[in-house]
DNA sequence: ACCTGAACACCGTTCAAGT
DNA sequence: ACCTGAACACCGTTCAAGT
């Protein structure tokens, strides 16, 4: 009632409540808890554990509070998970994108590193982003040099938001996929290559797959030389090119 | 310990496991239940409820049966979720790719439209795409086509995956944003354009955020002869024609 | 102002029991 | 062979109560 949200709809957004950031400690020097040390502790726990065993009974646990505590400082779950999203989104090193004079396609091909950087050291990040509206302040500054970069491209103004879906929807699908992979291996404590090779035996072991997954298996085996992880690497640069360059004909048409 | 896993790690897809169809009426004829009328209510509820609402309570519900009755036919949510996965891919007209004289660009342009139509007709199966494995039959034909075509656009044997990655993943990642914000609007029970002005207007209302916004906002408005529908059916295609031209490009580099 | 404990309405899944 | 009921170990969150 006290915010600005509609009716029964359950809130949008953290940021768009009252005040920048939620819930604040009033005085200096510390209690056992503030938002700062539950962000970190959150963050800490993603990374550690992924997001499906995140709960709010077991972030209590781990700052040695009882579950409710957290509550003081947090609206709900989601509204922590929020912050959590933009506080990580701060983590990019976003370019400086003031001068006229850089090269768009290294300054857009930067911001797509960074991103993928971000997303791949916080696998729980991709399964939040979409959730969530992510207009805090850290994701604003990153949008906006990505607008001011691609305006630079030349390309024409009714295409602007379709060459930046071109790359950044790229970035996030490359990176869900990979850090599901990841957190698979993990779970399953094997490296990605173990883990794959055993998924290929397996499923060759079932005779009705051997014909339908020869040419995909070949394709992978080609490749052999690398890790599944430098191929990775490899891919996402092809890839990450062939969007930039296709960016760049299509301006050019 | 009937199946081809490993060690105390959980199964890392219903395909394999012995049977084709994990569990399955012996008999003709019906009994209340069998495994084709859970997947359809199944569907039904992700459709109409989304994923973060179904439940095996929820849908013993909806088949006027007991919590536990469902669990005769599937051995857990995960894997009726995988089974139900592999049925939407099942759905995706896959052209027929065995002529050679077809254009590469014009048959995966087709491939990608046709994903995307599966993707959001069915918003929920972004969600599920990256945390199965996605090794069911119908996925394999599907995938084995994209690697078909692919293969006669003259892209070289190394750049293959990573030219697949740059359109799939990048049509994922769009599927994804998109088929969030329809279900945030459906719950919120606004039409897109409703919700995209109420939260431009909430956003603006909190002056720090003005100057950030503005840029965006700016584009976004640029645009406002078009609904938010036909606005994101542009940028696809634009950003799918990007990627596209980018490999054309890429290959004669 | 900050934290606790009990409680409510949910989960997925196990297991012994019914027909 | 198929379905049920009670139970276990979890959730997020509310609310009255403590200090």
């Amino acid at each position: 009632m006290a915010s600005t949200s509609r009716a029964d709809t359950p809130q949008a957004s953290v940021w768009l409540s009252r005040k920048p950031v939620p819930k604040r400690k009033g005085d200096a020097e510390g209690g056992a808890l503030d938002l700062e040390r539950i962000v970190a502790a959150t963050v800490r726990l993603l990374d550690a554990e992924g997001l499906a065993k995140f709960s709010m009974r077991r972030l209590a646990a781990e700052l040695g509070v009882t579950a409710m505590s957290v509550y003081w400082y947090v609206d709900t779950k989601d509204d922590l998970l929020e912050i959590v999203l933009d506080g990580i989104n701060g983590t990019m090193v976003v370019p400086d994108v003031s001068q006229e004079d850089g090269d768009w396609r290294e300054q857009l091909r930067l911001l797509a590193v960074e991103y993928r950087k971000m997303l791949s050291s916080h696998t729980w990040v991709t399964q939040l982003l979409g959730r969530y509206l992510n207009i805090g302040p850290s994701s604003m500054a990153y949008t906006n040099a990505c607008l001011a970069v691609i305006r630079r491209s030349g390309v024409g103004e009714e295409r602007i938001t379709g060459a930046l879906s071109a790359v950044f929807q790229f970035v996030y699908g490359f990176c869900t996929a990979e850090g599901l992979f990841m957190e698979r291996c993990n779970a399953a404590g094997l490296t990605e290559d173990e883990y794959f090779k055993l998924l290929m035996s397996e499923v060759s072991e079932r005779y009705d797959y051997e014909e339908s997954f020869k040419e995909a298996v070949d394709l992978m085996e080609s490749q052999s030389a690398l890790t599944r992880e430098e191929r990775r690497e490899q891919d996402f640069g092809y890839a990450l090119d062939t969007v930039i360059a296709g960016i760049e004909a299509m301006r050019d048409r």
